[in-house]
DNA sequence: AGCCCCGGTGAAGTC
DNA sequence: CACCGGGGCT
């Protein structure tokens, strides 16, 4: 065959292509055809002669996995594209450790639980330890143990950690480490893994079973792997460990577009992979094929405020392109309008689909106005992520009984659905069996399906709804290696009383429930009719295998290898990203993209609209106590004026509804970043009045950790006191403030507060708060309405009220 | 056991 | 504002 396919390369995306043997690292600048380069340096392998057994390669969404293989196979044949090693660590890894289970004590069909199951497990773990979930937040614990699995520290290592444990005490959750130790537990005992077990679990085996490592060293002759800024450190050492008998291993990755460091993430992994293989071979990918110059530029100097980056001179030869257009909106829903009338224009102007506008922003939250306003202009629009479909309670019902029917042990999907729908278990029935499974060290199934063993004192009729709900149970259990996955889950839908209770609530959201059900049942329809790649067959061959025929059982027959069951796309389902749940006929339609920054990763659009640009939501609030947590967010911003390949808006409001109160905003730090050479900023801005030194004081009150805006009351409120409170930023906010147009809109609260008492209020007086009682006003300051008061309540202590919010009655 | 109402609290990003 | 959990009532 002939290699015209690497014709299609500039020299340097060649020779990164046709570099595979060593260790080699590829810097790819945004847009600069590193899809492609891994696509024809995979296909290049495979022609070359490699097995695509062989070939291991690491992709950060199991959908870029799937279209990367489809393209190798246009290349070089289906059949051994399909039989490529490809896909997320985490499911890679899934795959790999159901194959080796049993090493570590696991089932071969062991549960993944998602972020709910966990804090589920969690917040039992805390009762049983009677400690406050008010101080222990399940969310805040379980980032701990994840932040600790991802470091490769195991609960006892943890519990030796001094460092760890000074921490915690000095946050006062000195039990943090006894908790990791008994979350991991009972997963254990539950059959269950989260996410970072996946690769925690992984290390656990390539570290402990030396010949399991030779094998897969020897299976992974060449690694790749893609987005590599974004790898963890637990996934540094699983490629390190994989790659090092043949040192085939080619990582891909942009530091500026790394944008995960708060889950872990480390720079450090690129860093480190000079020290770890020092005569590797770097390939820089500096040509832009995306975008126009006028963006290129634009994002290169925004990219360079920032300290920590590789040298790297990003370039292109398209066109100059439009300039960046920055709009300044009233109020969020304004926003909204502005842009949705923009996408209008540009449509008209342009001739451009839908598909063609993007708009991203830097929480979910902000979907809202711009739905709204989407709709009022009749253009078609889709959301990606939020509440995905797998998220919704009566899917994740459904999941729970399949779960419970693959794995028995599987306590969360127990408690989820032991009483859905209704069948007389109540709390204290499950209490019971709580404590006795905690006490016995086993999993709620097993005191269910023992009941007499444990004496727990339930009424007769209680016994027999128990026995049941075994009793169901263990028939779905049984049908599964027999049956397809949709026969079995059609079964278990009906069976189990879930549909039929669905069907009664005739409400919309009832109707919206069953259908949900029927979709993901034609979803499954749809799985049982794919045809697996040969590594799924292979697992399936190895699961079926294990299973034990009980010669009592005259009707048993051997499992079908042939069939698709409902284990097995169980596997798929906890796996998916959101990214990958998006179906494919939505995917094409002719609708506007609505996406967080993070999700439009490796997407790209020609227009795009980067919304809310505000100090406090983009950079987050939350990113401001740091260097490197700002860096992050500007390389967010990085990744969102990359994503654009003809025209970059930049939006941002002068007022937001946040936590259901009107704040006022001010522009976000990026857009004075910005240099004006690209950029057309908002008539009002460009006055001198608006000048660069108001600016640069701006920017010195915020970036200043020790001005940090900080109300002395400390206990994590301030993020709302701040926010709301324009007054907060003295002087340089009202400067700017001057060039806001008035905001009409004040806040309504539900009772009027009394302006007049407001105005008159002075240091001294005594005021009664709702909730603080009786206090004295200790200071005052800013300017009506935005009058801000410091008053001493005598239990409470001192509290920073805004007037206009605080509804206060005059005492004396 | 189940429903409803209240109040408290919280919203970054993800496999 | 929206969601959740707790408490109280039926």
């Amino acid at each position: 065959m002939s290699h015209h396919y690497l014709n299609e390369l500039n020299p340097v995306q060649r020779e990164a292509a046709m570099f595979t043997e060593g260790p080699v690292m590829i810097i790819a600048g945004a847009g600069s055809g590193k899809t492609r380069v891994l696509t024809y340096r995979i296909a290049h392998l495979m022609e070359k002669g490699v097995d695509p057994f062989n070939i291991l390669a690491l992709t950060f969404t199991n959908k870029a996995a799937r279209e990367m293989k489809a393209r190798i196979g246009k290349l070089v044949g289906e059949t051994s594209a399909k039989a490529l090693w490809m896909g997320t660590f985490h499911s890679i890894f899934a795959k790999i450790l159901r194959f080796e289970a049993d090493k570590l004590g696991y089932p071969k069909n062991f549960t993944i639980y998602d972020t709910d199951d966990s804090k589920g497990a969690i917040k039992e773990i805390l009762k049983g330890f009677n400690l406050d979930d008010k101080v222990y937040k399940p969310s805040l614990v379980l980032n701990r143990i994840s932040s600790a699995k991802n470091n490769l520290i195991s609960p006892r290592q943890y519990l030796n950690n001094p460092v760890a444990l000074e921490e915690d005490r000095s946050s006062q959750k000195p039990m943090m480490g006894q908790i990791f130790e008994a979350y991991n537990k009972r997963l254990f005992k539950a059959g269950a893994m989260d996410f970072d077990d996946l690769l925690f679990n992984t290390n656990v085996l390539l570290r402990d079973y030396p010949d399991v490592l030779l094998k897969y060293q020897d299976k992974f002759r060449y690694i790749v792997v893609d987005e590599y800024q974004d790898t963890n450190f637990s996934q540094y050492v699983i490629v390190k460990q994989l790659a090092a008998r043949f040192l085939n291993l080619c990582v891909v990755g942009d530091d500026a577009q790394s944008i995960y460091a708060f889950r872990g993430a480390s720079i450090q992994n690129i860093l480190n992979f000079e020290k770890d293989y020092p005569d590797y071979k770097e390939f820089k990918l500096e040509q832009n094929y995306r975008s126009t110059q006028t963006i290129v530029n634009l994002a290169n100097k925004v990219i360079s405020h920032n300290k920590d980056q590789f040298k790297k001179n990003v370039w292109t030869q398209n066109d100059e392109g439009d300039r960046v257009k920055v709009l300044r909106a009233a109020t969020d829903n304004e926003e909204g309008m502005k842009v949705a009338a923009s996408i209008f224009e540009t449509k008209m102007n342009r001739q451009a689909f839908n598909k063609a506008f993007a708009i991203l922003y830097r929480t979910n939250a902000q979907s809202r106005s711009m739905e709204e306003a989407l709709r009022k202009h009749n253009i078609p629009y889709r959301i990606y992520g939020g509440l995905s479909f797998y998220q919704r309670k009566e899917i994740k019902d459904v999941l729970a009984y399949f779960r419970l029917s693959t794995n028995n042990h599987d306590d969360e999907s127990l408690k989820r659905i032991v009483n859905y729908p209704a069948r007389g278990l109540g709390q204290t029935t499950i209490d019971k069996v709580i404590v006795a499974a905690a006490d016995n060290d086993v999993s709620l199934w097993t005191v269910l399906d023992n009941l007499k063993d444990f004496n727990l004192g339930l009424n007769a009729g209680t016994v027999a709804k128990i026995g049941e709900f075994v009793t169901m149970i263990k028939s779905f259990s049984h049908m599964l290696p027999y049956k397809d996955a949709f026969e079995t889950g059609n079964h278990i839908a009906i069976t189990s009383g879930i549909l039929k209770d669905l069907y009664s609530d005739k409400t919309p959201e009832g109707v919206s429930r069953y259908e949900n059900i029927q979709e993901l049942l034609s979803g499954i329809k749809d799985f049982v009719e794919s045809t697996r790649t040969p590594i799924e067959q292979e697992l399936k061959e190895d699961i079926n295998d294990s299973i034990t025929i009980d010669p009592e059982d005259l009707f048993a027959t051997e499992p079908e290898n042939s069939l698709r069951t409902l284990d097995e796309f169980m596997q798929d389902v906890s796996l998916l990203t959101d990214v990958d749940k998006q179906d494919d006929e939505e995917r094409d339609a002719d609708k506007v993209s609505l996406m967080t920054i993070h999700a439009a990763k490796g997407l790209e659009f020609p227009y795009v609209y980067v919304v809310g640009l505000e100090e406090n939501l983009f950079p987050s609030q939350m990113s401001l106590n740091s260097r490197a947590d700002l860096e992050e967010e500007r390389r967010l911003f990085y990744v969102a004026l990359t994503r654009a390949e003809k025209i970059v808006t930049l939006t941002y409001a002068s007022t937001r509804y946040r936590f259901g109160n009107l704040i006022y905003c001010e522009p976000s730090r990026f857009i004075n970043e910005l240099d004006k050479t690209y950029v057309d900023f908002p008539e009002e801005l460009s006055g001198t009045s608006f000048g660069d030194d108001v600016f640069d004081k701006f920017h010195d009150e915020f970036s200043s950790p020790a001005k940090k805006i900080n109300f002395g009351s400390g206990s994590g409120t301030g993020f709302k006191k701040t926010a709301s409170n324009p007054a907060s930023n003295s002087n340089i906010a009202s400067s700017l403030k001057k060039n806001l147009t008035p905001v009409k809109k004040q806040v309504t609260p539900s009772a009027p507060v009394d302006t007049e008492m407001v105005k008159n209020l002075k240091e001294g007086d005594i005021v009664e708060h709702e909730k603080f009682g009786k206090g004295k006003v200790i200071f005052i300051e800013g300017s009506f309405p935005n009058l801000k008061a410091t008053v001493h309540f005598g239990s409470t202590g001192e509290k920073q009220l805004l007037l206009k919010y605080a509804r206060l009655k005059m005492v004396s």
